[in-house]
DNA sequence: CCATTGACGGAAC
DNA sequence: TGTTCCGCCAATG
């Protein structure tokens, strides 16, 4: 399992199924190193097409870039996550419970 | 090898 | 309560 963050990200990320959402921080946690959440986002941004990045939120629930932000909703919302007229989603009904099973 | 960047997180103001 | 700043680590140039 020497692989880097980059490729353990994309695993852990690619283990959210769907209608459930993961935060960066804890995506980090996962990988024992709750530090590296700006490592995380960094991944996302060389995030290949298979990865389900939109998945992946910020720990307020809310998302991240604005360029990114009405695609990450569209693909939310056609997953079955509503957004709340704050622009966020309700991230503690449907933050991803991790298995460990990565 | 050094400097910069980056889709974050939490603490400080 | 909202906004701003710093810190953190890895990858790229």
């Amino acid at each position: 399992m020497n692989l880097s963050f980059f490729a353990q990200v994309y695993e852990i990320v690619g283990c959210i199924p769907e209608g459930k959402v993961a935060s960066y921080g804890q995506i980090a946690c996962i990988l024992d190193c709750p530090r590296n959440a700006r490592v995380v986002g960094w991944a996302m941004c060389q995030c290949p097409p298979d990865l389900p990045w939109f998945r992946v939120v910020r720990s307020d629930g809310s998302l991240a870039n604005k360029d990114f932000y009405e695609l990450q909703r569209v693909m939310l919302e056609a997953e079955g996550i509503p957004f709340l007229p704050d622009g966020s989603i309700a991230m503690e009904t449907y933050q991803w419970s991790p298995d460990f099973q990565a």
